[in-house]
DNA sequence: TGTTGCATGTAAGGGGTTACATGATTGA
DNA sequence: TCAATCATGTAACCCCTTACATGCAACA
């Protein structure tokens, strides 16, 4: 069900194609939603259907024609009302959690070099979100709440403190895998 | 592909029935993984034809029988292998990121009011996991790492730690929501 | 010549949620 | 008497991932 105001959300910033959401999606903000371009294309022609987005057919550099996609009015209306709802919450599901959970059954040697890793990966996305929060002007985004740059604050933020966080506890796993390896 | 080895990891601790299973995944440890009953019960079945499970019947309160399910030592050693596996990143879809995202075309004030209510529904959580974190001894769960206290304080931890960058980010954006609603 | 990027779609299958269905016991 | 708790299962549907399918242009 979110699908679509996530992508009523990027059409709301500017005009885009099904594949240059699919990427950006991707690149970027993986941080907040993400979709398969399979998922975006039919998505989209729903949303036409429902006058939410109408688009524009140019040359393309395959056999079919390039859509442009832009917002309309319902669809700005529509993005407002969903906003205006409170978020549901769903529960998250994390193997690394999952597999901490069970660690007293499995090899502390070798899970603490997965833990390791995991720190080091999740390190990497916080250096990538620090990068692009320092292209949009950092706390400067936040002077005009009109502006996208104030949404992409926010969720950059998110994104970076909930990164540090997992960071900070795969270490800390990994540490103590360690430790229980030694022991033995 | 992993509710088969959250399955594992419970039955790994003790024996318990499907309902029990599907209990304790809402009411305790949401924090790593949840299933409905309905996914549950075929989920044991096939664990059961597997051979990594096996069931004792007894009466029932209902019209069908009560079933104990106990891993097997072919399911002892399946998760050992699944935990030698490093696990599977998928990105994280939340609504509240989403929706931070958009908010420069919200509604400031009322949107403000719904970060808030997450917060405190967040604090709420965390309060949970710490009163669960201090059942199981806190830091004495540690000292035995073949014993299942140490993987509930592994991702207990993980829980309050994520909870508690969960709630400060809510914080944030409200007080940032409610700056630009005042600034109108 | 082979790979990457741009660009759009369909199909199959897996995982998960919600709803349907049954029924005894215990407590308000 | 009504609701909640224990207890097990099936069916329909939605969301998402993976794979299939096509084809031009630019670059190495």
């Amino acid at each position: 069900m979110s699908l679509r105001h996530a992508l009523l959300a990027l059409l709301a910033e500017q005009p885009h194609t099904g594949y240059d959401i699919g990427r950006r999606m991707h690149e970027t903000v993986g941080l907040f939603w993400t979709a398969q371009h399979s998922q975006v294309y039919p998505e989209l022609a729903k949303l036409v259907g429902d006058g939410l987005a109408g688009f524009e057919s140019s040359a393309g550099p395959g056999p079919k024609k390039k859509k442009t996609y832009t917002i309309t009015a319902a669809g700005r209306a529509a993005l407002r009302d969903w906003l205006s709802e409170p978020a549901g919450r769903r529960v998250p599901r994390d193997e690394l959690v999952l597999k901490a959970f069970a660690s007293w059954v499995g090899d502390k040697q070798l899970m603490a070099e997965h833990y390791r890793a995991a720190a080091e990966q999740s390190q990497r996305q916080l250096a990538t979100y620090e990068r692009i929060l320092a292209g949009i002007g950092g706390e400067e985004a936040l002077a005009d709440s009109q502006r996208p740059e104030f949404g992409w604050y926010l969720s950059l933020q998110r994104g970076i403190t909930a990164q540090r966080a997992l960071r900070d506890w795969c270490e800390m796993v990994a540490a103590q895998l360690d430790r229980a390896a030694t022991k033995d």
